[in-house]
DNA sequence: CCTAAAGTGTAACATGTGTGACACTCTTGT
DNA sequence: ACAAGAGTGTCACACATGTTACACTTTAGG
């Protein structure tokens, strides 16, 4: 029983190494970070809802195994996917301090997996007792801050087709000419804060003026110029 | 020449006392730890475009005097009003770190004014040197991705109706039914992403709906309940 | 005090998007 | 291999919003 513990305890830590708060760290560093602080495991299962939006961040959360899934849902009941986590990644960082410490999305679990959790307390501790942890940190909580920025301007984009090219060339890597798709037409268009219908049209039509091929999980850019003339140059 | 200097060095410092950035400390405290830092102060004129969308964030900037605009322009023109912003702020905060330290937004001055300017390297030890800049920091940072969070909720919104009622809730201090307008109608589409006459319009039928009174700058809440069934319950 | 600039109310019209529906295909697990 | 579920293509229709335009009011500056 002990014994299975240690290994749970080793393989954690292993995770934690390629986390991006204790990244740059040695294993032997975050056990002994770690076992200074107070700290539990959460096991949770799919669909299992973790938090909902505006309730109150008391704890420093690392995901460790499984997938994470943050939307935000208006009064009226639709839903924008914020974004999905995968291990092992920090949850909610950028919420756990500043003047209004709540969720700002529903988190729900889409597999089974568990996650470190530390109180606010002993993790403020925790940054304080090592400077590299600290810097990490800094950098989690700016790069969240640039990932919702970069979520507002996908908002303000007026059209579906500005928002699909913006897409598309976000993802689109130099010197290719393929995108892959990392989710359903479905999930983009709650990505996008559009109707799946309204995007599945968009899409046809972007093909019959020979601007890309939609195929599967590939999409092929055939061009380029007028997908970047359509965000106006 | 010198005691000019000075005096004006005392009203800085007296300016910073009442920043984020510095709350809790000192003046003396401050004047220390700036003058271990190399810094300087840049002055601005109205209008002038003091950062582009895009460039990199290489200095920590605090506003001392003035007023600065930030707004996305997407390409085709279209921009969208992120803040604005009073001294003694800090400029930029949670965009001097992270994986991707850009400007999200153009950056103009709409008042004369100066901003003490320190570079990346000399923010950073300054936050080392002492523990409170350090959590303020944090908090700062923190703060910067909830508003974000917030601005993004607000986009979600779908219809303008709901735009507005979600705005005024937010603005309506309790117990009072009226809210004060700090800005034209011409900014507040721009905050909320929408065109002015549309904006107008809707108003407009709200207005006949019974649902508000809208009034120069002020707007008196009739219908709070009706306001709060909008936002669909 | 007067003028120019900025902001506001309103209209007619074009258009992009959401809705709800349905058939079809692909994936998944049993 | 099959069934059930999820995802996709497409349609007709309603409707909210953007656009452009113009008259009017308020504000700010000389």
């Amino acid at each position: 029983m002990c014994d299975t513990l240690v290994i749970f305890a080793k393989k954690m830590f292993e995770a934690l190494k390629d986390s991006p708060l204790f990244k740059g760290l040695e294993i032997a560093d975050i056990d002994l970070l770690i076992n200074n602080t107070l700290h539990q495991i959460k096991q949770f299962s799919n669909k299992e809802v973790l938090a909902y939006s505006g309730e109150k961040v008391e704890k420093a959360m690392i995901l460790l195994e499984g997938k994470l899934h943050g939307e935000m849902v208006d009064f009226a009941g639709n839903s924008l996917k914020i974004e999905e986590m995968d291990p092992p990644q920090m949850v909610a960082a950028a919420f756990l301090y500043g003047p209004q410490s709540v969720f700002p999305v529903n988190l729900s679990a889409i597999a089974d997996g568990k996650m470190l959790i530390i109180y606010k307390k002993d993790f403020t501790q925790l940054l304080s007792d090592d400077q590299r942890v600290l810097n990490n940190y800094l950098n989690i909580v700016s790069g969240k801050a640039q990932f919702l920025s970069r979520k507002i301007t996908f908002l303000s984009f007026k059209t579906i087709k500005e928002k699909i090219a913006y897409y598309l060339l976000q993802n689109l890597r130099s010197g290719s000419q393929m995108v892959t798709m990392t989710q359903s037409q479905k999930g983009l268009a709650e990505m996008l804060g559009v109707a799946r219908p309204s995007l599945a049209r968009t899409i046809s039509e972007m093909e019959a003026d020979q601007l890309i091929r939609w195929e599967r999980n590939q999409v092929e850019i055939i061009n380029l110029k007028l997908l970047q003339i359509i965000l106006g140059r």
